[in-house]
DNA sequence: AAGAGTCAGATTGGATCCAACTGGTGGTCC
DNA sequence: GGACCACCAGTTGGATCCAATCTGACTCTT
């Protein structure tokens, strides 16, 4: 029957819809961490019942972007100086792993779309879009990776501090980022060649030096009391 | 009024008995990998309505216990030998890292609960006692790194290979049991000593000889098959 | 005027009913 | 006889209502 154009978002899932809205709300700031989530608002904002948005509360958990505690709800973690050092330090651990299972698999799509994807990076006009094609160009490079529980972790280890990424970004300006672009072509470069050992040994480089540059902004963190409230 | 005594479990919520419920039966084996949940009869088995179930799984798949699929329901993660190796491969690069940030801030009484767990291990008499202490031996020297997402991360790890240790152990008899014993105590050692790198290489070494003699053992996962049904 | 107890509004947790989806079964048509 | 389609039981997803819990302000006491 309903062969018809679908009409806006007919066929996924309220909770699947709710939780695209809420990830996106707190990858991009306009949610900010240490903020409750307030299940009714929410539910109202999207034309459905509580029920969904509490198990898209739920998958948010699940990917590191919320917590929760009994009888008060959610909120976007609140992440100190010594977390964030922490997070990195996984990073600096799990990524060069994930980069060495995914690499074998990599096509020659994904390959043309890194390309792609590096020459917008250099080209991004503002904060925003640095960061979200960084995002993609990063995880791209471990998408066929395929095995759990290291995809997800290392996605959420990206979702707990994409905020501090942006707040870095904004505080030291855009001086910074032709090292980064000159990184990510070393290593773009190694993946090419299918070296895996220096690919991983760049990535590793790449964010270890992140993490050292971020530990002599402890700026960065105090920024965050006043999201306290 | 009610200053009475409590009677039996009032104060926990049914979401919360839920989940340890489960988690208690997939950790000890007897709901295995591959199995399918159904909501409707674990909320008859615990007097409650299907919603709370709904709650425990997802918060069960935040542990690595389950898994999700829209429509379909939640099923116990099916794991092929690769995945299990990664898993390792994991545990080799964040669990020294845990210890590092833990061992610092164990104070007496850990470390007196330490011994009396690993003189416990040594005199246990089964293997199912034989691994709730261990893995209560291991998680214990986490407990002071109290930093997310490190900690729930190797906990998670744990859970994903709970199934295959208990397998391996019944496969291969408790002929290896005092390599265990005689690693846990160089472990522990080197905690009481202080020597937080001489701690970290040592339990990295332990746990990269278990992947080995896993990857020597593939029957351990040749059985997996049959649960598939 | 400072502190503790108390009460009402707001918010989350749970129960019940209904709707949508899945997978298999049997019938029909070619 | 084989393939396709409609139907049906079983299961999960969502809506609505009610109960339990938390928050914050107000009052009463000292």
């Amino acid at each position: 029957m309903d062969i018809g154009i679908d009409d806006a978002t007919p066929a996924v899932a309220a909770s699947q819809r709710a939780a695209a809205y809420l990830r996106d709300a707190i990858l991009s700031g306009e949610i900010k961490p240490g903020e409750r989530l307030r299940q009714e608002g929410i539910a109202e904002r999207l034309g459905s019942s509580r029920l969904p948005v509490r198990e898209a509360l739920r998958i948010l958990e699940i990917e590191g972007l919320t917590e929760h505690e009994a009888n008060k709800g959610a909120r976007v973690p609140l992440l100190g100086a010594r977390d964030v050092d922490v997070i990195y330090q996984m990073r600096e651990r799990l990524e060069p792993l994930a980069l060495t299972e995914s690499m074998p698999r990599l096509n020659a799509i994904d390959l043309e779309r890194l390309s792609e994807i590096q020459e917008r990076i250099e080209r991004s006009p503002d904060i925003a879009s640095f960061l979200r094609l960084d995002r993609e160009f990063h995880l791209l490079t471990y998408a066929r990776c395929d095995t759990e529980p290291l995809s997800s972790t290392v996605t959420r280890l990206w979702n707990s501090t994409q905020h501090f990424r942006r707040i870095f970004m904004t505080l030291t300006g855009p001086g910074k980022r032709w090292i980064v672009n000159a990184e990510h072509g070393l290593l773009l470069d190694a993946i090419r060649r299918e070296d895996a050992e220096g690919a991983a040994s760049c990535l590793q480089a790449h964010i270890r030096r992140t993490r050292l540059e971020l530990a002599r902004h402890p700026e960065v963190f105090a920024s965050e009391l006043s999201a306290v409230e």
